[in-house]
DNA sequence: GACTGGC
DNA sequence: GCCAGTCAACGCCAA
DNA sequence: TTGGCG
Protein backbone atom coordinates (compact mmCIF):
# COMPACT_ATOMS: atom_id res chain seq x y z
CA UNK A 1 0.00 0.00 0.00
CA UNK A 2 0.93 3.40 -0.54
CA UNK A 3 0.70 6.64 0.88
CA UNK A 4 0.92 8.30 -1.83
CA UNK A 5 -2.33 7.44 -2.95
CA UNK A 6 -3.97 9.22 0.41
CA UNK A 7 -4.69 12.93 -0.34
CA UNK A 8 -4.89 14.86 2.82
CA UNK A 9 -8.63 15.40 3.30
CA UNK A 10 -8.95 12.08 4.08
CA UNK A 11 -10.15 10.62 0.42
CA UNK A 12 -8.66 7.87 -1.38
CA UNK A 13 -8.13 9.22 -4.81
CA UNK A 14 -6.31 6.11 -6.91
CA UNK A 15 -6.49 6.26 -10.25
CA UNK A 16 -8.07 2.85 -10.17
CA UNK A 17 -10.97 1.89 -11.99
CA UNK A 18 -13.05 -1.46 -11.44
CA UNK A 19 -12.49 -4.49 -13.89
CA UNK A 20 -15.82 -5.54 -15.88
CA UNK A 21 -16.68 -8.22 -14.16
CA UNK A 22 -17.11 -11.38 -16.07
CA UNK A 23 -20.93 -12.66 -16.26
CA UNK A 24 -20.20 -16.00 -15.87
CA UNK A 25 -22.91 -17.53 -13.86
CA UNK A 26 -22.06 -17.22 -10.06
CA UNK A 27 -23.84 -20.06 -8.79
CA UNK A 28 -22.28 -23.26 -10.53
CA UNK A 29 -21.51 -25.16 -7.57
CA UNK A 30 -23.97 -24.55 -5.07
CA UNK A 31 -26.58 -25.44 -7.73
CA UNK A 32 -26.69 -29.14 -6.44
CA UNK A 33 -27.27 -29.29 -3.30
CA UNK A 34 -25.46 -32.26 -2.78
CA UNK A 35 -28.75 -33.62 -1.54
CA UNK A 36 -28.95 -31.23 1.50
CA UNK A 37 -32.03 -30.36 2.56
CA UNK A 38 -33.95 -27.76 0.94
CA UNK A 39 -31.22 -24.87 0.68
CA UNK A 40 -31.63 -25.50 -3.38
CA UNK A 41 -33.11 -21.54 -3.49
CA UNK A 42 -30.26 -20.46 -1.47
CA UNK A 43 -28.20 -19.78 -4.28
CA UNK A 44 -26.92 -15.64 -5.12
CA UNK A 45 -29.01 -14.84 -8.02
CA UNK A 46 -27.76 -11.22 -9.00
CA UNK A 47 -24.73 -9.18 -7.82
CA UNK A 48 -24.54 -5.66 -7.36
CA UNK A 49 -21.02 -5.47 -8.67
CA UNK A 50 -20.27 -2.42 -11.04
CA UNK A 51 -21.00 -3.05 -14.59
CA UNK A 52 -18.92 0.13 -16.43
CA UNK A 53 -15.68 1.56 -14.81
CA UNK A 54 -16.56 3.60 -11.73
CA UNK A 55 -14.37 5.44 -10.11
CA UNK A 56 -13.59 4.37 -5.86
CA UNK A 57 -13.31 6.77 -3.47
CA UNK A 58 -13.76 6.59 0.32
CA UNK A 59 -14.58 9.60 2.14
CA UNK A 60 -13.31 8.93 5.43
CA UNK A 61 -15.14 10.42 8.64
CA UNK A 62 -14.15 10.72 12.27
CA UNK A 63 -10.45 9.49 12.28
CA UNK A 64 -9.61 11.11 15.40
CA UNK A 65 -12.57 9.23 17.26
CA UNK A 66 -11.29 7.58 19.99
CA UNK A 67 -12.40 3.89 19.37
CA UNK A 68 -10.29 1.61 22.14
CA UNK A 69 -10.50 4.55 25.03
CA UNK A 70 -8.30 2.77 27.98
CA UNK A 71 -5.14 2.99 24.91
CA UNK A 72 -6.30 6.10 23.17
CA UNK A 73 -6.68 4.06 19.65
CA UNK A 74 -8.93 5.98 17.27
CA UNK A 75 -10.90 5.03 14.29
CA UNK A 76 -8.28 6.53 11.97
CA UNK A 77 -5.72 4.07 13.92
CA UNK A 78 -8.59 0.98 12.72
CA UNK A 79 -8.32 2.15 9.44
CA UNK A 80 -4.96 2.21 9.42
CA UNK A 81 -4.19 -1.07 10.67
CA UNK A 82 -6.62 -2.76 7.60
CA UNK A 83 -4.89 -0.50 5.19
CA UNK A 84 -1.51 -1.83 6.28
CA UNK A 85 -2.75 -5.41 7.28
CA UNK A 86 -4.57 -5.44 3.66
CA UNK A 87 -2.00 -7.69 1.26
CA UNK A 88 -2.35 -10.47 3.53
CA UNK A 89 -6.10 -9.93 4.58
CA UNK A 90 -7.62 -9.64 1.24
CA UNK A 91 -7.52 -13.57 0.23
CA UNK A 92 -9.60 -14.83 3.26
CA UNK A 93 -12.37 -11.98 1.66
CA UNK A 94 -12.51 -13.05 -1.45
CA UNK A 95 -15.62 -14.68 -2.58
CA UNK A 96 -16.34 -14.79 0.60
CA UNK A 97 -19.84 -13.62 2.33
CA UNK A 98 -18.55 -10.81 5.09
CA UNK A 99 -20.48 -10.23 8.27
CA UNK A 100 -20.01 -7.10 10.12
CA UNK A 101 -19.67 -5.95 13.52
CA UNK A 102 -20.35 -2.53 14.04
CA UNK A 103 -18.76 -0.36 16.90
CA UNK A 104 -19.71 2.99 15.58
CA UNK A 105 -18.99 4.75 18.66
CA UNK A 106 -16.14 2.66 19.45
CA UNK A 107 -15.75 -0.66 21.85
CA UNK A 108 -17.42 0.79 24.50
CA UNK A 109 -20.70 2.54 22.61
CA UNK A 110 -23.76 -0.30 21.00
CA UNK A 111 -22.79 -2.14 18.62
CA UNK A 112 -24.45 -3.93 15.93
CA UNK A 113 -24.67 -6.89 13.10
CA UNK A 114 -24.77 -6.32 9.51
CA UNK A 115 -24.81 -8.74 7.08
CA UNK A 116 -27.20 -6.90 4.77
CA UNK A 117 -25.53 -4.04 3.19
CA UNK A 118 -27.79 -1.54 3.41
CA UNK A 119 -29.40 1.35 -0.34
CA UNK A 120 -26.83 3.68 0.28
CA UNK A 121 -23.24 1.68 -0.05
CA UNK A 122 -21.73 2.78 -3.47
CA UNK A 123 -21.91 0.77 -6.92
CA UNK A 124 -18.34 -0.28 -6.62
CA UNK A 125 -18.85 -2.08 -3.26
CA UNK A 126 -19.25 -5.78 -4.56
CA UNK A 127 -22.77 -7.63 -3.05
CA UNK A 128 -24.18 -10.87 -3.70
CA UNK A 129 -27.49 -12.12 -2.34
CA UNK A 130 -28.04 -15.20 -1.11
CA UNK A 131 -31.56 -16.42 -0.32
CA UNK A 132 -33.13 -16.71 3.28
CA UNK A 133 -34.98 -19.48 3.58
CA UNK A 134 -36.36 -18.62 7.53
CA UNK A 135 -36.75 -14.65 6.65
CA UNK A 136 -37.94 -15.17 2.67
CA UNK A 137 -35.71 -13.12 1.44
CA UNK A 138 -32.19 -12.06 -0.17
CA UNK A 139 -29.80 -10.87 2.43
CA UNK A 140 -27.18 -8.70 0.06
CA UNK A 141 -24.11 -9.61 1.35
CA UNK A 142 -20.84 -7.62 1.26
CA UNK A 143 -18.08 -8.89 -0.51
CA UNK A 144 -14.62 -7.25 -0.16
CA UNK A 145 -12.72 -7.77 -3.14
CA UNK A 146 -10.01 -5.18 -2.91
CA UNK A 147 -8.50 -2.50 -0.38
CA UNK A 148 -11.20 0.53 -1.20
CA UNK A 149 -14.34 -1.74 -0.58
CA UNK A 150 -12.52 -3.27 2.31
CA UNK A 151 -11.77 0.43 3.55
CA UNK A 152 -15.56 1.45 3.10
CA UNK A 153 -16.53 -1.27 5.34
CA UNK A 154 -14.31 -0.21 8.15
CA UNK A 155 -14.89 3.52 7.90
CA UNK A 156 -18.40 2.37 9.04
CA UNK A 157 -17.06 1.59 12.45
CA UNK A 158 -16.73 -2.10 11.69
CA UNK A 159 -14.08 -3.78 13.98
CA UNK A 160 -14.28 -7.63 13.97
CA UNK A 161 -15.19 -9.50 10.22
CA UNK A 162 -16.65 -12.27 9.86
CA UNK A 163 -16.60 -14.55 7.39
CA UNK A 164 -18.48 -17.83 5.85
CA UNK A 165 -16.24 -21.18 5.51
CA UNK A 166 -17.47 -21.31 2.36
CA UNK A 167 -16.96 -19.11 -0.90
CA UNK A 168 -19.77 -17.65 -3.27
CA UNK A 169 -18.85 -20.27 -6.07
CA UNK A 170 -19.08 -23.31 -3.61
CA UNK A 171 -21.72 -22.28 -1.17
CA UNK A 172 -22.20 -25.70 0.30
CA UNK A 173 -18.47 -26.46 0.63
CA UNK A 174 -16.50 -25.40 3.05
CA UNK A 175 -12.67 -24.45 2.60
CA UNK A 176 -11.77 -25.49 6.11
CA UNK A 177 -12.49 -27.56 9.06
CA UNK A 178 -12.40 -25.45 12.26
CA UNK A 179 -11.95 -26.81 15.74
CA UNK A 180 -12.01 -23.52 17.96
CA UNK A 181 -10.57 -24.39 20.90
CA UNK A 182 -12.16 -22.01 23.93
CA UNK A 183 -10.34 -22.05 27.30
CA UNK A 184 -12.69 -19.63 29.10
CA UNK A 185 -11.61 -20.99 33.03
CA UNK A 186 -8.63 -23.39 31.22
CA UNK A 187 -5.01 -22.03 31.73
CA UNK A 188 -3.70 -20.98 28.11
CA UNK A 189 -1.11 -23.44 28.73
CA UNK A 190 -3.46 -26.24 28.09
CA UNK A 191 -5.02 -24.75 24.93
CA UNK A 192 -1.39 -24.95 23.47
CA UNK A 193 -1.24 -28.63 24.53
CA UNK A 194 -4.50 -29.01 22.89
CA UNK A 195 -3.45 -27.14 19.87
CA UNK A 196 -0.40 -29.46 19.63
CA UNK A 197 -1.95 -32.45 20.37
CA UNK A 198 -4.40 -31.62 17.64
CA UNK A 199 -1.76 -31.41 15.44
CA UNK A 200 0.16 -34.58 15.95
CA UNK A 201 -3.04 -36.05 15.24
CA UNK A 202 -3.60 -34.64 12.11
CA UNK A 203 0.18 -35.53 11.12
CA UNK A 204 -0.62 -38.83 11.86
CA UNK A 205 -3.55 -38.90 9.46
CA UNK A 206 -1.28 -37.11 7.04
CA UNK A 207 -3.96 -34.24 7.25
CA UNK A 208 -2.39 -30.78 6.59
CA UNK A 209 -3.42 -28.37 9.56
CA UNK A 210 -3.13 -24.93 10.28
CA UNK A 211 -3.65 -22.13 13.54
CA UNK A 212 -4.72 -18.81 14.57
CA UNK A 213 -5.48 -17.24 17.25
CA UNK A 214 -8.20 -16.19 17.82
CA UNK A 215 -7.98 -12.34 18.60
CA UNK A 216 -9.69 -13.39 21.86
CA UNK A 217 -8.43 -15.84 24.32
CA UNK A 218 -8.88 -19.29 22.26
CA UNK A 219 -6.99 -20.47 19.37
CA UNK A 220 -8.44 -22.03 15.86
CA UNK A 221 -6.66 -25.20 14.30
CA UNK A 222 -8.25 -24.98 10.52
CA UNK A 223 -7.78 -28.58 8.07
CA UNK A 224 -7.77 -27.53 4.48
CA UNK A 225 -10.69 -29.08 2.52
CA UNK A 226 -10.34 -27.56 -0.50
CA UNK A 227 -13.76 -27.43 -1.14
CA UNK A 228 -14.68 -30.93 -1.79
CA UNK A 229 -17.18 -31.60 0.80
CA UNK A 230 -19.99 -30.69 2.45
CA UNK A 231 -19.94 -28.85 5.61
CA UNK A 232 -21.87 -31.98 6.98
CA UNK A 233 -18.49 -34.26 6.03
CA UNK A 234 -16.75 -31.45 7.58
CA UNK A 235 -18.30 -31.64 10.82
CA UNK A 236 -18.26 -35.42 10.68
CA UNK A 237 -14.70 -35.11 10.37
CA UNK A 238 -14.48 -32.31 13.18
CA UNK A 239 -16.36 -34.28 15.74
CA UNK A 240 -14.14 -37.50 15.30
CA UNK A 241 -10.60 -35.26 15.54
CA UNK A 242 -12.49 -33.56 18.68
CA UNK A 243 -13.35 -36.50 20.13
CA UNK A 244 -9.93 -38.25 20.21
CA UNK A 245 -8.50 -35.37 21.41
CA UNK A 246 -10.74 -35.02 24.24
CA UNK A 247 -10.53 -38.73 24.99
CA UNK A 248 -6.78 -38.33 25.12
CA UNK A 249 -6.94 -35.52 26.94
CA UNK A 250 -9.74 -35.90 28.97
CA UNK A 251 -8.37 -33.64 32.08
CA UNK A 252 -8.09 -30.74 30.34
CA UNK A 253 -10.33 -30.90 27.38
CA UNK A 254 -14.00 -31.51 26.49
CA UNK A 255 -16.01 -31.17 23.66
CA UNK A 256 -19.30 -31.22 26.13
CA UNK A 257 -22.09 -28.72 24.81
CA UNK A 258 -23.18 -27.75 28.59
CA UNK A 259 -21.19 -24.95 30.28
CA UNK A 260 -21.55 -26.13 33.53
CA UNK A 261 -20.22 -29.65 32.69
CA UNK A 262 -16.97 -28.17 31.14
CA UNK A 263 -15.85 -27.22 34.48
CA UNK A 264 -12.07 -25.56 33.79
CA UNK A 265 -11.65 -27.86 30.78
CA UNK A 266 -10.64 -26.45 26.98
CA UNK A 267 -13.64 -26.75 25.05
CA UNK A 268 -13.11 -28.31 21.59
CA UNK A 269 -16.04 -27.07 19.19
CA UNK A 270 -16.24 -28.41 16.00
CA UNK A 271 -19.78 -27.51 15.57
CA UNK A 272 -19.00 -24.38 13.80
CA UNK A 273 -18.64 -26.34 11.07
CA UNK A 274 -22.28 -25.77 9.57
CA UNK A 275 -23.83 -23.51 6.36
CA UNK A 276 -23.83 -20.07 7.27
CA UNK A 277 -21.45 -20.22 10.30
CA UNK A 278 -18.54 -17.80 10.61
CA UNK A 279 -15.78 -17.34 12.04
CA UNK A 280 -13.31 -14.49 12.65
CA UNK A 281 -11.38 -13.54 9.85
CA UNK A 282 -7.61 -14.15 9.86
CA UNK A 283 -6.14 -10.36 10.84
CA UNK A 284 -9.41 -9.25 12.01
CA UNK A 285 -9.51 -6.60 14.70
CA UNK A 286 -11.30 -7.46 17.98
CA UNK A 287 -13.57 -5.23 20.37
CA UNK A 288 -11.44 -5.61 23.00
CA UNK A 289 -9.21 -3.43 25.50
CA UNK A 290 -5.32 -3.36 23.55
CA UNK A 291 -7.29 -4.34 20.28
CA UNK A 292 -5.90 -7.73 19.49
CA UNK A 293 -6.20 -9.41 16.46
CA UNK A 294 -6.90 -12.95 14.87
CA UNK A 295 -3.20 -13.78 14.05
CA UNK A 296 -2.19 -16.39 12.17
CA UNK A 297 0.67 -18.74 13.57
CA UNK A 298 3.44 -21.00 12.02
CA UNK A 299 3.32 -24.23 14.39
CA UNK A 300 6.46 -23.42 15.93
CA UNK A 301 5.28 -20.60 17.41
CA UNK A 302 2.36 -23.21 19.28
CA UNK A 303 4.69 -23.10 22.85
CA UNK A 304 4.78 -21.01 25.61
CA UNK A 305 5.32 -18.31 26.24
CA UNK A 306 3.05 -17.52 23.38
CA UNK A 307 0.66 -14.45 24.64
CA UNK A 308 -2.39 -13.98 22.17
CA UNK A 309 -3.09 -10.48 23.53
CA UNK A 310 0.04 -9.43 22.02
CA UNK A 311 -0.73 -9.14 18.49
CA UNK A 312 -2.64 -5.86 18.01
CA UNK A 313 -3.78 -3.73 15.62
CA UNK A 314 -0.71 -1.64 16.38
CA UNK A 315 2.30 -4.80 15.50
CA UNK A 316 0.41 -7.23 13.54
CA UNK A 317 1.23 -5.37 9.95
CA UNK A 318 5.23 -5.13 10.88
CA UNK A 319 5.25 -8.61 12.02
CA UNK A 320 3.85 -9.84 9.21
CA UNK A 321 6.32 -7.85 6.95
CA UNK A 322 8.60 -9.24 8.83
CA UNK A 323 7.45 -12.88 8.31
CA UNK A 324 6.49 -11.95 4.72
CA UNK A 325 4.35 -15.26 4.39
CA UNK A 326 1.49 -15.96 5.90
CA UNK A 327 1.61 -19.29 7.72
CA UNK A 328 -2.28 -19.72 7.37
CA UNK A 329 -2.38 -19.15 3.73
CA UNK A 330 -2.19 -22.78 2.69
CA UNK A 331 -6.06 -23.41 4.54
CA UNK A 332 -6.92 -21.54 1.12
CA UNK A 333 -5.02 -23.33 -1.29
CA UNK A 334 -4.37 -26.82 -0.52
CA UNK A 335 -6.56 -29.64 -1.34
CA UNK A 336 -5.84 -33.05 0.70
C1' DG B 1 -22.72 5.73 10.92
C1' DA B 2 -26.38 6.63 8.07
C1' DC B 3 -30.93 6.60 7.26
C1' DT B 4 -36.12 6.41 8.17
C1' DG B 5 -40.55 7.30 10.07
C1' DG B 6 -43.45 9.40 13.57
C1' DC B 7 -44.25 13.42 16.06
C1' DG C 1 -36.36 19.67 13.04
C1' DC C 2 -35.79 16.09 16.49
C1' DC C 3 -35.46 11.72 18.33
C1' DA C 4 -35.91 6.85 18.65
C1' DG C 5 -35.28 2.91 16.19
C1' DT C 6 -32.83 -0.16 12.87
C1' DC C 7 -29.05 -2.54 11.30
C1' DA C 8 -29.20 -11.15 12.62
C1' DA C 9 -31.49 -14.45 13.25
C1' DC C 10 -29.42 -19.98 13.10
C1' DG C 11 -27.86 -24.31 12.82
C1' DC C 12 -26.93 -28.10 15.65
C1' DC C 13 -27.13 -31.42 19.34
C1' DA C 14 -28.44 -33.31 23.80
C1' DA C 15 -32.16 -33.83 26.64
C1' DT D 1 -39.87 -30.95 20.14
C1' DT D 2 -37.39 -27.79 22.87
C1' DG D 3 -33.52 -25.24 24.97
C1' DG D 4 -28.85 -24.07 25.30
C1' DC D 5 -25.06 -22.88 22.94
C1' DG D 6 -21.76 -20.21 20.11
MN1 LIG E 1 -13.98 -19.29 20.17
MN1 LIG F 1 -24.44 6.71 16.31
Amino acid sequence: MRYKEWTDEGLLRQPVFVRFRDDKPVSDAAKKGAGSRERDQEVPVESTAPRSPLPREVKFSNLDKVFWPEEGYTKGDLIDYYRAISPWLLPYLKDRPVVLTRYPDGIAGKSFFQKDAPGFVPDWIRTEKIWSEDTQRYIGYFVAEDVESLLYIINMGTIPLHIWGSRLTTLEQPDWCILDLDPKAAPFLHVLKIARATKSLCDDLALPCFIKTSGSTGLHVLIPLGRQCTYEQARTLGGLLARVIAAELPDIATITRQVERRGARVYIDYVQNGYRRLLVAPFSARPLPGAPVSMPLAWSDVTPPLDIRKFTIKNAPALMKKRKDDPLRGVLELKP
